[in-house]
DNA sequence: TTAGCTGCAAAAAGTTTGCAGTTCC
DNA sequence: GGAACTGCAAACTTTTTGCAGCTAA
C-alpha cells in the first residue's frame, strides 16, 4: 500500500479544518508533501524559492501543526522541524548527531504504551500525540 | 529501590569523563541533581541564583550532555531543557502543550526497539539514544 | 462583510563565537 | 605548564509581536 499524499485535496482539508484554503497555504501544503521528511523553516522557504515571507510561514506551520496536518520535531539541534501528517503513515526517526540526516523508521504499536503512561498520571486524562526520535551517528560520520 | 543521586561524587564522575572538576560545574551537577527534571538554561540560572554566566552555562551543558552526564530534552517549545542522567533511572516524560508542566513516566524496555529500529536503516550501524515525549493537556490546563 | 491571512518592520528570545584571563591537574 | 574552564562583549539565529492592508468564504 503505497501512500499517496500528492492525490490530497488541499483546500478540503484546510477549510474542514476551519483554515482558509490560500494558494500560499495550499503550496506549502504541496511542498511538504512532496518533501516528506522534516524540513526546517530555512529550509522550506529556500525550497519554495524564498517566495514565502518568514513570518507568514511561521504562523502557517504553527496553525497547521495545531489542527494536525503537520506536526513539528525537535532533533536538539536548536531549531524546529515541520513534517506533512496528512496522507502519511504515522512513523518516528533516526537522526544523525554529526550531519543531521533524517531516516524514517516504523515502530511497534503505541496504544498499550499511551494506556500505560495515562495510569502513572494523575494530572493528565489524555494524550494528545507523542515524539520518539532515535539518535546516533550516520555512517558516513563515522568515517571522519 | 531509592535513586540516590545526591550521593554521587560529582568530581570523580566529572574526572573519569576527562572534564574538569570545576567548583561552578560540581554545583551545576548538583543543582540538576537535585532538582530531578529538566530545566532551562534560563531556570537553572534563576535556581543558582543568577550567578552562572550564561555562556559558561550553555557550554557546561554541552559537555555534560557529550559525555552522557545530563541529556538534553525538546518540549516543541522553542527552548532547549537538559536533566542530569547520571543516578537517574532511565525515563521519559508527558508534557503539558499549555503550561509546559513536566512529569516523568516509565515505559517498557526499548532494545528490541532499537534492534528493530537499526533493521530498518542501511546508513545508521548504532543508536546512542532516544528520545521518547508524551503531549497532552493537563488537567488544570483543560478547565480553562 | 469579516474573520482570517499576509508581509513588513521591529523586537525578543535563545544560542554561539572570540578572546583574554584564570584554574585545575 | 598546558589544556580546560570562565566571563564578558558581541554577534548570530530563531522565533514572536504589532499593525496595516489584502483576500477567501
Amino acid at each position: 500500500m503505497k501512500e499517496k499524499a500528492h492525490k490530497i485535496n488541499f483546500p478540503a482539508l484546510l477549510r474542514n479544518t476551519g483554515l482558509k484554503a490560500t494558494p500560499g497555504r495550499v503550496s506549502l501544503l504541496k511542498l511538504l508533501s512532496k518533501e516528506r521528511k522534516p524540513l526546517t523553516v530555512e529550509a522550506i522557504k529556500k525550497k519554495a524559492g524564498g517566495k514565502i515571507d518568514t513570518v507568514t510561514l511561521y504562523r502557517a506551520l504553527e496553525d497547521f501543526a495545531d489542527v494536525g496536518i503537520v506536526r513539528r520535531v525537535d532533533f536538539e539541534h536548536s531549531h524546529a522541524h515541520y513534517e506533512i501528517v496528512a496522507g502519511r503513515k504515522h512513523h518516528h526517526h533516526i537522526i544523525c548527531k554529526k550531519c543531521e540526516k533524517v531516516e524514517d523508521v516504523d515502530v511497534c504499536e503505541f496504544e498499550g504504551v499511551e494506556k500505560s503512561v495515562l495510569g502513572q498520571t494523575r494530572n493528565f486524562s489524555s494524550i494528545m500525540n507523542h515524539s520518539l526520535e532515535f539518535f546516533g551517528i550516520c555512517n558516513q560520520c563515522v568515517n571522519k
